[in-house]
DNA sequence: CGACTCCTATCTAGTGATAGGTAGATTCAG
DNA sequence: CTGAATCTACCTATCACTAGATAGGAGTCG
């Protein structure tokens, strides 16, 4: 596999389990059998990599959500969800952008801007699947975000993994209910 | 003020604003007009100074919370989260454990350990806050608790505190409406 | 009182490890 | 030969942490 595509990889990973700073370029070089300065030739600065893995990150993410399609808003929650609970399932990891956004005050601007953006690109997507009915579209979306990102964040904590699914069942039913309503 | 005071003050305001492994003992020093040696008299290894900080920090959330007492469920929630709307508003700074939650694979487990009971801790607060007649009452604290550190954590990235003032608006109207139905 | 001993808290002056980052040589494919 | 990718070998700054000196206050004893 392509290298650039592999530091990546590793430093994704280490991102997400343990944060930015703790980070090194030393670490990643050793995973992969490489030298640190081979990582340098690929991302000069270490920003570089903490915002290349935020693009790449947030590209994923929005694939994997998918368009703004004609499905019924519970749908849409559930499949908003899904990202998040396959995340912590299949690889055990916590949110990138969730991870960074609490060392927010820590990072480079260039790194802390993307996660920002990630953020108000999900509260978009969510307020354009509602219908058109509902009222305060965009604290409902902050609200759903909230929750699944703090509920994967207690999960990790707590290590219990049941407590991201039963927030998102709950998101779920709730948005049912919701849409009977009106 | 006590030097060990200070130095705990410090550490705070700093790992609340950018993480565990983004404080060093020489900023802090230098920040307090002392030498890093003098922190390592009060707290021999950062570990230490890490576990004093979140028990002090528990103790400090504990108190501000209150014991569990003859109120209200709505009142509860308003109380629980005014704690962190708060720490928000008037110091402008995250919840110390959310923080590290996010953080916590890269923490001594002495640190992560602590902040996890933290968690438990408030998690019990709220069930034992809620009328007898509630069912799930594991899982209905969790998903509070759980929407609070998100919209904090939200707040921050995207610098618009009243996110997480509409956050707890709303738990306390879902609260009120609950207890009435019931 | 004054000299002596502790103890606490701070300092100076370092340690070895590791951080991000760089210059320049080398390797190798087209 | 050229250019991309990797390496060796290094830099400077910073990290957590330590040994040992020093200053000053609290007791204690003559």
């Amino acid at each position: 596999m392509d290298t650039r595509t592999q530091i990546l990889d590793s430093a994704e990973r280490a991102m997400r389990l343990r944060g930015y700073h703790a980070v090194s370029f030393r670490d990643l070089a050793e995973e992969l059998g490489i030298k640190s300065a081979s990582i340098h030739y690929h991302f000069r600065h270490k920003e570089d990599l903490g915002f290349a893995l935020v693009d790449r990150y947030a590209a994923c993410v929005s694939k994997s959500v998918g368009p703004v399609r004609e499905v019924s808003w519970p749908e849409a929650v559930d499949a908003f969800g899904s990202v998040y609970r396959n995340a912590l399932h299949i690889q055990e990891l916590q949110c990138l952008c969730g991870m960074l956004a609490a060392e927010s005050a820590g990072l480079p601007e260039k790194v802390s801007k993307r996660v920002t953006a990630f953020f108000e690109h999900n509260i978009a997507w969510l307020v354009e699947s509602m219908p058109e009915s509902f009222k305060d579209k965009r604290s409902k979306a902050l609200r759903i975000q909230a929750e699944v990102q703090g509920a994967m964040t207690l999960a990790v904590s707590l290590s219990d993994p049941t407590i991201l699914d039963a927030s998102i069942h709950q998101l779920v039913q709730e948005a049912k209910e919701h849409s009977r309503a009106i």
